[in-house]
DNA sequence: TTGAAATACTTCAAGCCTAAACTATCACGG
DNA sequence: CCGTGATAGTTTAGGCTTGAAGTATTTCAA
């Protein structure tokens, strides 16, 4: 199956490393996983503990908290990368909380625009502060010009996400 | 709070620097978490559409597949990084499909050894082959010496997780 | 021996999440 | 107008996940 004549280096090279790039890729992706599943789970945790509220919500107000006109349904549902029933259950919850209210549009009676209640914000404020503490800490590891590293190779790594051979320009 | 007096550069560089680090940081979080979750969702839609399996029962596979003298559900858990009654539904799911199967054990009546099925082994093969392949095409964008870069710093924040006050250099 | 603590697993309630089906409203070409 | 298709949200069934409570078994020491 790979060839196993060496004439030079650059055939044999290839085909190792192709070979090793796909372990080496899948390892990658492990870790890549488990890096962002071990934060995520921190934060999810001390949430509940410290704030009683649920990652999803929390992030769902953190949406809210940029835009003071608020956001519609699908917009919450683009942003968040959800789909629009999670959106729903989720408003529906926070709604009970008083947290958020859904506020009727005179332009289109099918949607309505989202907001955070006065206690929502002053809520989310505290959360916030306390969230942005636990991320620096646990990037902490890393020193700043690693983490800017980090943070281009991400970017490439999400510009061109998936391109199944040919994709649009 | 913040000192508004500039004698020198020195200290607002560090606050702002402080500061902007910390924005810095929430970024290089939610740039992981979003290419993570990308990552993650696009194998799951695969595998649901071209296997009709779960992304979780093909982990609990994937875990299996690399020890065939089977595992315990505590360390399936462990392996996991989930709940104990999580492994036992999927588990649950997976024998009805005879992907798996418990086995008692004879030293230990309150434990069984999960295994793979013949018939699991043979339809992991496949599905492992494809998933390779998706998460070599989706790092692609990436250049060998780049992945290993990512899997490098990657590594330091998997290390040294998070290291309550004590730590900054 | 025996009973308390630890261990292995299951069950349960509640919440998140998706895909798909459904309702209501809007837009717009005929 | 009017009807057809698109759009905005909701509902539902099914599956994942957790934390907590529950059952069975083992361990160990008094």
């Amino acid at each position: 199956m790979t060839t196993l004549e060496i004439t030079t280096q650059s055939i044999t090279d290839m085909e190792v490393r192709a070979h090793d790039g796909h372990h080496a890729s899948l390892r990658l992706w492990l870790r890549l996983l488990s890096c962002a599943t071990r934060i995520e789970d921190t934060i999810r945790q001390r949430l509940r503990e410290q704030f009683g509220i649920t990652l999803p919500r929390f992030d769902l107000m953190a949406q809210l908290e940029r835009e003071p006109e608020g956001l519609s349904m699908s917009e919450l549902s683009r942003r968040m990368m959800v789909t629009g029933g999670n959106v729903t259950s989720i408003v529906d919850q926070l709604e009970k909380e008083a947290l958020v209210k859904r506020q009727m549009l005179l332009t289109d009676r099918r949607s309505f625009t989202i907001k955070l209640t006065a206690e929502g914000r002053s809520v989310f404020t505290a959360m916030a502060q306390a969230h942005e503490a636990w991320i620096v800490e646990m990037l902490s590891p890393l020193g700043a010009s690693q983490q800017e590293d980090l943070h281009h190779l991400l970017g490439i790594l999400k510009s061109r996400k998936h391109n199944p051979t040919q994709e649009k320009t």
